[in-house]
DNA sequence: TTAACAGTAACAATATATGTTACACTTATG
DNA sequence: CATAAGTGTAACATATATTGTTACTGTTAA
């Protein structure tokens, strides 16, 4: 499958902005994922919307943090990207009257579900200040 | 992301083979999941690589299982679908010698494995049969 | 001999993150 | 004030993997 490489981007993101005193731009960011600048304004409207980054308009402006990385969890970020499409496993739901395709999609979405409960409350309890160490 | 419904599938056709005394054909199973029978086959094959069933050739031919569905586990059938490939989530490999990149993939992959293992063990204590009741 | 089956190759359809180009608008700088 | 450096956004192309479809070969029962 192919995989959303968005979360992992915004938090290296993230983090290089927190150790910079100015702005970055959309430009500079892209160099340092190594994509397009405007895939870079694409990531960042989700965090600007959310109100992590504060946008600086016009020459030598970017983004910088809106908020401390100590106040940031993993699980704030993760939220913005695709929340309950973690998992690249699918139901079906052919026949809602089958039985069997019942008992399948209750079992699996009780296994994914635990497993999602896990992984947020990790992500919950993951600050990103402590990710720049 | 889209969704990989192989497993679902195959799972649910395990099962009505498990309640057939007579072969299953690809036709007949493309009924049940709704799809073409050369999708049906492709995902059949997977499983008689495994030996999890039996081809029976020419007319009236078709499917049936070579072990009792209490000797295959949720994680047997896991297994032959992209194991590995789980979760939507990647990891950004741009940067090998960045130490932020480098901490945020370790933290996002110890989370993900971990919620790995626990599916895993869970499918593992999952036979075939307990879904058919 | 024919109909019903699997196996498989080849190609189209689909969906989604990603990549790219283009343009309007804003602001600091000379 | 003109220009360069920015964001925001629309529009379109690309890539990739599952799924869908057609066509063919070979096998077996009736």
């Amino acid at each position: 499958m192919r995989k959303d490489s968005r979360l992992s981007r915004v938090l290296h993101v993230l983090i290089h902005m927190g150790a910079s005193h100015e702005p970055l731009s959309s430009s500079r960011i892209g160099d340092m994922l190594v994509t397009n600048p405007v895939v870079v304004r694409r990531l960042m409207a989700n965090l600007s919307k959310a109100g992590f980054i504060t946008t600086i308009p016009g020459r030598g402006g970017g983004w910088v943090l809106a908020q401390p990385l100590s106040k940031i969890t993993m699980f704030d970020v993760y939220q913005l990207f695709g929340e309950g499409t973690l998992f690249t496993l699918g139901l079906t739901d052919e026949h809602t009257n089958c039985v069997i395709e019942k008992s399948i999609n209750r079992e699996l979405d009780a296994v994914l579900n635990e497993a999602e409960q896990l992984i947020i409350d990790r992500m919950k309890s993951l600050k990103l200040s402590e990710l720049a160490q």
